[in-house]
DNA sequence: CTGAAAGCGCTTACAG
DNA sequence: CTGAAAGCGCTTACAG
């Protein structure tokens, strides 16, 4: 191997060595037939000795294609989104993708920054867990046939493909199932009601409320930033005072941690708690935690198949996928409220 | 805007539409001086109309760079990997990077692949924690010019910057905070022993014991697949029989979870234990989870941080940087020893 | 200030 | 079977 340090050789070193032709030596790399084994034996070992390898930037430049996709996440070190990525990788691994990763920290000008800047380097497609509220700065890209899939959220401002899971009917299914355990004065605690998904987990809770025909105290229901601080504070407004709420619905996986982690610190009376999304060791709580689970790998999966679907011609209006969620009851949400 | 579906506007379709040369063009986009400002405001129009925007790819196969790193994991849905990630994410759009990131599954073959794929890509650098036992494959991409930093394990078989928690000093600390508590007879469960963490992990086992004084009876150790299964026959055998251990030290996150899982399930009499790595909810089991923590921002900033610094031309001898542990005890690693 | 030519490392389309 | 030419979309080096 006698490559310089820094310099790798090309096909046109390698062809220069073997004595042949450029073409030959590509044909030979992409395994083309048509090549005398002779001719073939000497590229291959020009190859072996000078250590080469195809530069796969300038084939996918020539060939209009980069083979990678990008997915565009509000943290990857949240583990609702790194379990998105990995589902998604899998699929892009299926179909030979690269794939990259960004995290928009919730900022609607990071998004928009990561999003241009994965679709000027031509990415095959883009997946999109969305934070800022309006997408109409993909329309371009998207007409010029870069693929855009929403994830977890729908698009702003734009008609895209969009999974997303059923925050609806998961909220709806986690308070009929307090409703089923006795409860009557139920709170819910989101993040920013603006965001779809609060907006529609808050709407299942109203409609399980209505579905059993009790009414909502207008105290009940609490939303604004996912801060520790701001969740403690709802927790002992709701569960306090002279008329408190006998459960909690917590509107994400955030949420009921800082709710937990207030609860644990004061040590009244708990109210029953049901939570959207699973943690890791809700199990080993005590009591255990009750939740309304999404199905991460199951939506990254979706979103992935439908961006491979798109490059491979399909040109459908846009779709809409719902993922199901799933009710996991452990404890928590099976207490009964204070009799009287 | 009049771009086709599909068809994406170039450089020479902007020069063409505003009647001036393409190296014009190429000035404006790349807001360089020497334009004046009515040929400027003409590339300008022409670049709106059409909807251009510069395709980085080819712009940065002419200039040598790819603009973007790679991050090859164990398992990005995995909260350690998760947490690197976004370590490594933040540093590189520090530097104007884009992040590819990828799970090697714990197979070599798939890492050796993916590796060599981010390779192919001529990426600028690339992090690696890796999973085989053998990385002489890299030896001809670190030649050409391709930094690698290995974080995590060590690379086996090559000289190249290396990023590790102190595993062993991390694991003495836990185990010294047993026999603190009083404990003498003090297991081990780690995952496999060829694996670099769970033999420096083993070592600060064996040196606290030592250090103590105290015999380790061969029957304490206990290595093998990151199976529950597994583990939970460990634990039993460990806990149960005429002279069991009274305290456990678990090799990491997964184990502990398995661990904890099966003395959830088993009520007898609990060991006092301790786990390497930090889990969500450790602080609100019962009793609290002690562990010794690694941090993996700390890590993931550094071996992004050297990444750099090898590209930005730094040509020292490779490095290796060992990160602290921190010991956080909650509970479960203060329980003494059953009297008599 | 402006732009035609050559080239980044490959592949495509086409002759011999 | 083999290879010289042209081109992917941009930048670099160099004339006018």
């Amino acid at each position: 191997m006698t490559s310089r340090h820094g310099t790798r050789p090309t096909m046109k070193d390698v062809a220069a060595a073997a004595g042949v032709g450029l073409k030959t030596v590509s044909r030979v790399v992409n395994e083309e037939s048509g090549v005398t084994a002779e001719m073939a034996a000497r590229v291959r070992a020009a190859i072996a000795e000078l250590g080469f390898r195809r530069n796969d930037s300038a084939r996918l430049l020539r060939t209009g294609r980069t083979a990678s996709i990008a997915l565009l996440l509000e943290d990857i070190s949240d583990p609702f989104s790194s379990a998105l990525s990995r589902a998604v990788e899998d699929r892009a691994a299926e179909q030979g993708c690269l794939l990259f990763t960004g995290s928009s920290a919730e900022d609607p000008g990071r998004e928009r920054e990561l999003a241009l800047a994965f679709c000027a380097r031509r990415v095959d497609g883009l997946i999109v867990v969305p934070t800022g509220e309006d997408h109409r700065y993909l329309l371009p890209e998207i007409t010029s046939g870069t693929p855009v899939v929403f994830l977890d959220r729908p698009a702003a401002g734009i008609e895209t493909d969009t999974v997303l899971s059923d925050n609806a009917g998961g909220a709806r299914a986690g308070v009929a199932h307090l409703i089923g355990h006795g409860h009557r004065r139920i709170g819910f605690i989101g993040d920013l009601p603006h965001l779809h998904t609060c907006a529609e987990r808050l709407r299942g809770y109203r409609e399980a409320m209505a579905e059993a025909g009790l009414p909502v105290d207008e105290g009940w229901t609490d939303t604004g930033p996912t801060d520790p601080a701001r969740v403690a504070r709802a927790v002992a407004r709701l569960t306090g005072g002279p008329r408190p709420v006998t459960a909690l619905f917590t509107g994400n996986n955030r949420i009921t941690l800082a709710a937990l982690h207030h609860l644990a610190a004061a040590p009244s009376r708990r109210p029953a708690l049901v939570g959207f999304d699973d943690l890791e060791l809700a199990d080993l709580l005590t009591p255990g935690l009750t939740v309304v689970a999404q199905d991460p790998a199951t939506l990254g999966t979706a979103a992935a198949r439908i961006l491979f679907e798109r490059l491979a011609g399909d040109g459908a209006p846009p779709r809409r996928i719902e993922v199901p969620t799933r009710l996991i009851a452990r404890g928590s949400g099976e207490t009964p409220p204070p009799t009287g």
